[in-house]
DNA sequence: TTTAAAATGAAAATGGTTTTCATTATTATA
DNA sequence: TATAATAATGAAAACCATTTTCATTTTAAA
């Protein structure tokens, strides 16, 4: 977006947070994956650049950049959280969930988005107002059965 | 909706499942309730009415009351998860959210709603088409900060 | 009834996530 | 620079929501 530095330096800024050697990891390698990564995931991955990163770490630096919403955290309901990078919504990278509840598996989409990001544009300024809101982003997902899993419903 | 028994015993017949006297409680209390009960809430209500049952069968009810679709877990991220009924979209009790990041206050609304299951509406056939899905319902959540939160963000 | 399948509760196990605590690195200040 | 104050870190232990095990009971079917 601007010049010096990538983006999310400001937001530690912001925060008053430090930029450190493990945390740039954590964000770079959110930035470089387009899957869900688990925490557990994610340390193996920032392990094998730096092995001296230990997982309370990453769970750590994880929830700060939930926080200050780097990052969206994600119950998929498979037993451990999931984290993304929290892109504008309108933004490039930004999509929504399209979400198979039998095998669990996970579509991003961002067919159609236009026309959903405009309406949710206008409900998002409705509910700033009504209720008072600083609403900084939302999510939207959609649950039913994927090709595979429909006709043999548990 | 239709006049013998609630409308969830459809769901367990097509399902095959029995409908016993826990589940027919843990059913019942999420339908009395409007908040967002964990499974020990649950588990608590329940053992009001009827001690004998454990805590093990309303995980297991839950379970099963999420597959068939009747009931949805959230997770608001603090700790554990969360259940409502799941109503129809554009039901009546059908509702989104918008949730405080820093004191995890959950204001259900149902304003602005009609324009939004419109837009969504068009979206769910957009996607079902595209990508194969029988899309089955949806959760729509914002995020940010509350009245009471604004202005000492961290 | 009788039988097979499903549901249940209590206790134990699991495993993702958090805490604790001693150590190290970073920033601010003199 | 030194130096002090604060923040960040790793390893191990603790935590605690959720699942699994297994013996028993309940339900539906024959």
């Amino acid at each position: 977006m601007h010049g010096r530095g990538p983006w999310w330096r400001e937001k530690f800024d912001q925060h008053c947070v430090r930029i450190t050697a493990a945390r740039e990891i954590v964000v770079n390698i959110l930035h470089e994956t387009d899957e869900h990564l688990s925490a557990s995931d994610i340390y193996m991955k920032a392990h094998a650049i730096s092995p001296e990163i230990g997982l309370t770490t990453i769970y750590r630096t994880l929830e700060l950049l939930e926080q200050m919403r780097i990052v969206q955290k994600f119950d998929f309901g498979d037993g451990q959280a999931r984290f993304e990078l929290l892109n504008n919504p309108g933004g490039k990278g930004h999509h929504h969930h399209l979400i198979c509840v039998k095998c669990k598996k996970i579509i991003d989409y961002k067919d159609f988005i236009d026309e959903e990001i405009n309406c949710l544009g206008k409900t998002q300024d409705f509910l700033s107002q009504k209720y008072n809101f600083q609403i900084n982003d939302h999510l939207v997902s959609f649950y039913g059965l994927c090709e595979n899993c429909r006709g043999g419903e548990r």
